[in-house]
DNA sequence: TCGCGTCTTCAAAGCGCTTTGACTACGCGG
DNA sequence: CCGCGTAGTCAAAGCGCTTTGAAGACGCGA
């Protein structure tokens, strides 16, 4: 059943019954009530194919998962933001179109999804300090929206966390307590919210005079392997630091397990902090031993990401939109002075 | 640029263009060239959107992530499953469409896009014991893939692994191992795979001779933080299971938690074993301490699945397709005799 | 020279909507 | 009775591709 064939069994033309179904005002009160009715009953549902040509929309947005390194490691945190963004999306009646490519591919992707018409903005994530995707998608005249910065954001809209302060903070609070060989497991280099964190980090152990070492500063694909890993080889090394610092509570567990494998227990021989994203499966609130950590829900960044980003496609000439949020600090089990 | 204003500046029609670019026969070599070298030129991008009204495809297939539960929480397997479809997708020039809604409402979410033309095919996870998408999307007429099975899996496409045999062969262990008292972590009994899987738990303790008892039964949503309360519960109260068998590693990892909270080592105190989807970021693989695992790629399944829909989509008259893994046992170093 | 098959190319008709511009009917004030 | 504003409806023209059916150009054997 398409619009002319319902149209045709109204005895009414196409027109007339394309204003009826989408609320334009200069249909007749009964002919609207008809039209609906009809449409309900043949169980009518315009083609979306139709319209998009017809309207020049997609009514989609585009997103890229990169799938990282090597071993194309799928980064967890998508999978809540990108939930967080759905629902958003779906309030107004925007689908997800998703593109899953290689490391280093996620330019090209979006500039396929933008050449060929197939969104009507599209969502960044990740970026790193220099990031060529945002030079891209800034001369394809296309909407979107970084979560996340890069070196120098300017000329486009972001939503980012404050992630030097909130790590100079979780650095100062290992340090009141009196750490002063605290080790940074951090992210990849690359990543421009990676950077910000060692910023603060350094940025604080500088403030009070005590040394950075880079033997005790860490960055790489913060699988759970990466934590253990990284922990063991500190733990069983000379000069251990009493003090650790995550850049993600999946690291942050791998963490855990090495400490515990040597008899350890957090927050008594060893003092962990890690940034929690709030992933839905890995909940660090309630009763039990939670990790102390920087805190921002991953999920609530997509959820308003998604909305500047329909913002910004109702209101093309717009001036870009940025955010920045504070990151609390939340004491959890994991951290004491030192032994 | 259009193709017609590209077949203009070549002097010839929109439908020689169309079909040099597409690959045509009837074609001439030198004509070919010319186009190709002028597209080219021009960064000429044929519309989807046109080419989607004009072929009846929408070079799309559509999956649907619910929010499971009241507090929404996303299944993190989804994540790889889609990497690795979309992977499959993106060698035959597909695109996902994703859609993300609150729980119980995904049979609509998929009527929706099939109805609108948006989609050429759709996957289905996480299928219930009776699920009313299948039925729907029988009746839709659409092609698709279920990931995993119904009770009675007839009449339409799956791949599923054997679940049943795995947690049976997993029991079996654990009672040669010597255990007596093995619980039972397992997912929401509404989903088809966790009752698979407590069947073949059931089957290993029946055939054995142990009774079933209720109180070593669990099941709920496999987060980090069910693994570690319901461990907890179970390890200060009466009788405690020497050893559990986990549906999640993620859960496993909760179980990991509230162990050595107690003092108690894995493979040691407590025998565990769970279930390794292989998530890209919580390897279970090489050094260190790994969980002795049923383990079955959920990326891989995500190809394969994929593969499967576009050979239906392809050829839609074609019988279902089904395939049914085997699931291998690994050993770690989580297990070993009660103490 | 004619007829026919082969190789290229093209005009035109969709695909199923939305939207512009025009037209009809009606009521009302002048 | 006429003109005009307004409400309701419609025909037709897109949107930018693909695809059908036809036709022109060419070479070859009869």
């Amino acid at each position: 059943m398409n619009l002319k064939e319902l149209a045709d069994s109204l005895g009414l033309s196409p027109t007339t019954v394309s204003r009826a179904l989408n609320g334009y005002p200069e249909v007749g009160q009964t002919t609207r009530a008809r039209v609906m009715a009809a449409a309900e009953a043949a169980d009518y549902t315009p083609s979306a194919r139709a319209r998009h040509l017809a309207t020049g929309q997609s009514m989609a947005i585009g997103h890229v998962i990169p799938l990282i390194g090597r071993s194309e490691i799928v980064n967890p945190i998508f999978a809540d933001f990108l939930a967080g963004a759905g629902e958003a999306y779906a309030a107004q009646g925007y689908e997800i179109l998703l593109s899953v490519v290689g490391d280093g591919q996620s330019a090209a992707a979006y500039r396929q999804m933008v050449r060929r018409g197939s969104v009507d903005g599209v969502m960044v994530q990740g970026p790193e300090t220099e990031d060529p995707r945002i030079d891209v998608l800034k001369s394809l005249g296309m909407p979107f929206v970084v979560h996340g910065r890069t070196r120098t954001p300017e000329g486009y809209s972001w939503l980012d966390i404050e992630n030097t302060r909130a790590f100079r903070k979780a650095t100062e609070f290992l340090l009141d307590l009196g750490h002063r060989r605290i080790a940074l497991i951090n992210g990849q280099d690359r990543f421009d919210f990676a950077r910000r964190r060692r910023d603060g980090y350094e940025a604080a152990l500088t403030d009070r005079g005590v040394p950075v070492e880079g033997r005790l500063i860490f960055s790489d694909v913060m699988t759970e392997g990466y934590g253990f890993d990284t922990a063991a080889r500190l733990l069983d090394g000379p000069e251990p630091p009493t003090a650790m610092l995550v850049s993600s509570m999946i690291s942050a567990v791998g963490v855990r397990r090495a400490a515990e494998a040597r008899g350890l227990t957090l927050g008594r021989d060893l003092s962990v902090i890690c940034h929690d994203d709030e992933l839905s499966y890995l909940s660090n609130h309630g009763p039990g031993l939670t990790f102390t950590a920087t805190r921002s829900s991953i999920r609530d960044a997509g959820r308003r990401a998604a909305e500047m980003l329909i913002t910004l496609i109702r209101d093309p000439g717009a001036a870009p939109l940025t955010e920045l949020w504070e990151v609390d600090l939340v004491l959890g089990d994991t951290t004491a002075p030192p032994r």
